[in-house]
DNA sequence: CGAGTGGTTGATACGTATCAATAACTGTGG
DNA sequence: CCACAGTTATTGATACGTATCAACCACTCG
């Protein structure tokens, strides 16, 4: 029930080559990293175009928190890290694999609010409550460490671990404010955006800019993108390839025309976009 | 041009009241705020009616961070606090009145993403990148206490000033993610959501639970939540009226029937919450 | 091979955006 | 003090995007 997930392209290698403790991040990690807010002042706002899903970190923080972590702990696909009212003990920082984070709703159904791949730190909604306020789910065999947030919170030392926490905090909230971004789009943005950010991610993690697998189901990714059917992610999808901007393969993704893809979600507004040029 | 403010209805003194340094909530605050996140292990996540808009703190809190503050600031309505891309300095407590937090979008449009009343603290959005992530805009007049962030930050002693901004940070995330959940209502739904929401954040700084006065255009409400148009807000308001939920005169709401309001937005989901039962 | 899961595609219904006209109100300046 | 302009809100008509329902295919797993 978790077999599909090896790449079957040749243009990507697997990211579960071994685990090298201090260092799980493939390639590119340190400049370039910081800055996901345009230092522009006034801007005109291409949140869009930065936004970066969650809190990515550079090496020497994953060090840092590695350094703290009591242990490893491997997730089957499908099965769950943790569910939300759980008490909090640790934040996971993500070694391979990929989780997906969701909330229940009241009547059954479930949202889902962020993907989580390697280097990436969750479980930080927690500290507010003493209890995950979402559940991590494995969408293929993962890998995390078990950092104990008492540790975090006490560290003391040269190393500013308050300084880094409280820096991912904020970076999770600005994600989240970059994702409701995405309400102001129709479906064709709001995927585009997804699928420009997802190769971003991947690419900084060693993959190919243009080709990559998906490892979420439509149904994850309409609920991710917002409340949008499955059927309704299916379609886009099929539109996008009438486009020739993307060839699609159930989960492999190729990137044909990444211009023309951010230009989607830079032009699909709901109302503004398109009208205001002729105002 | 600002002077539709203070409040006409005779139920709710205005806040304005002299603000007593080191307490600014007029009520209410010690024990019922801490959990927003339902203790139930499990649970079937009753998020909606639980979620919290901007952090709400303790009034010891609310000293301790006070207690930091270097001067005061006076925000006439319709003016900005601080604009997205500013660098950063302060986070702001709010002492009266109220603001909007937004982000601008690509096109010129803008996107509201928060409204901040008296005891909750605005700019941790900042921490990320060292830049405003959003703007401020005074809804009314209002005033804050601004709080040199490095002084937070550094802050030693028996405090554990750390600890408050990483717990504050963290409910703010909490809230994003519920806030989220709304993509998955339809328009009565969300906007039930929202007036309860307010009804009860007003109802603990000492205002009426049934009665209160927007501060903000129905094109703020509608972009908070998420893309509905100013249109479709006044048309649900109507809707609310005609099934005497509310009374509604511009900005001044009456909530006749809380309990139907509730039902409104469990009921309003989707696909789910009303299908799912014939299953 | 049958069951289950995930994905695609079509027909249709529904919710809401958009366009448009009007009204109430606010602040401005003669 | 009143007329004018600008904002805000209400309401109706219509168009459009997407949810929903349904049928079918592909693939995996036991």
């Amino acid at each position: 029930m978790h077999s599909d997930h090896q790449e079957k392209s040749p243009s990507h290698a697997n990211v579960e080559s071994p685990v090298v403790p201090g260092g799980i991040l493939p390639r590119q990690a340190g400049p370039g990293m910081t800055p996901a807010v345009s230092p522009t002042s006034g801007n005109s706002g291409h949140h869009l175009r930065e936004y970066s899903l969650p809190s990515r970190i550079g090496d020497d923080d994953i060090a840092r928190l590695e350094s703290l972590a009591v242990h490893r702990r491997k997730v089957r696909s499908a099965q769950t890290l943790y569910h939300e009212g759980e008490p909090f003990v640790f934040v996971y920082l993500v070694r391979s694999g990929t989780l997906k984070s969701s909330l229940a709703m009241a009547d059954g159904g479930e949202r889902v609010n962020g993907f989580y791949m390697a280097g990436e730190l969750t479980g930080l909604d927690a500290v507010a409550y003493g209890r995950h306020a979402s559940s991590a789910t494995a969408l293929e065999d993962t890998e995390v460490s078990a950092i104990p947030y008492a540790q975090l919170a006490l560290a003391t030392g040269n190393t500013d671990m308050q300084g880094l926490i409280a820096r991912l905090m904020s970076r999770e909230i600005v994600r989240e404010h970059s994702h409701a971004l995405l309400s102001q789009l129709r479906a064709e943005g709001r995927l585009a955006a997804f699928l420009l950010n997802l190769s971003r991610r991947l690419n900084a993690r060693g993959y190919s800019l243009s080709e990559f697998h998906l490892r979420m189901t439509r149904a994850d990714i309409g609920s991710y993108l917002g409340g949008m059917s499955l059927e309704t992610v299916s379609r886009t999808f099929s539109i996008f390839q009438q486009q020739r901007l993307l060839e699609v393969n159930a989960r492999h993704i190729h990137i044909i025309d990444r211009d023309a893809l951010t230009r989607v979600f830079e032009t699909h507004a709901y109302d503004d976009a398109w009208r205001k040029p002729e105002r």
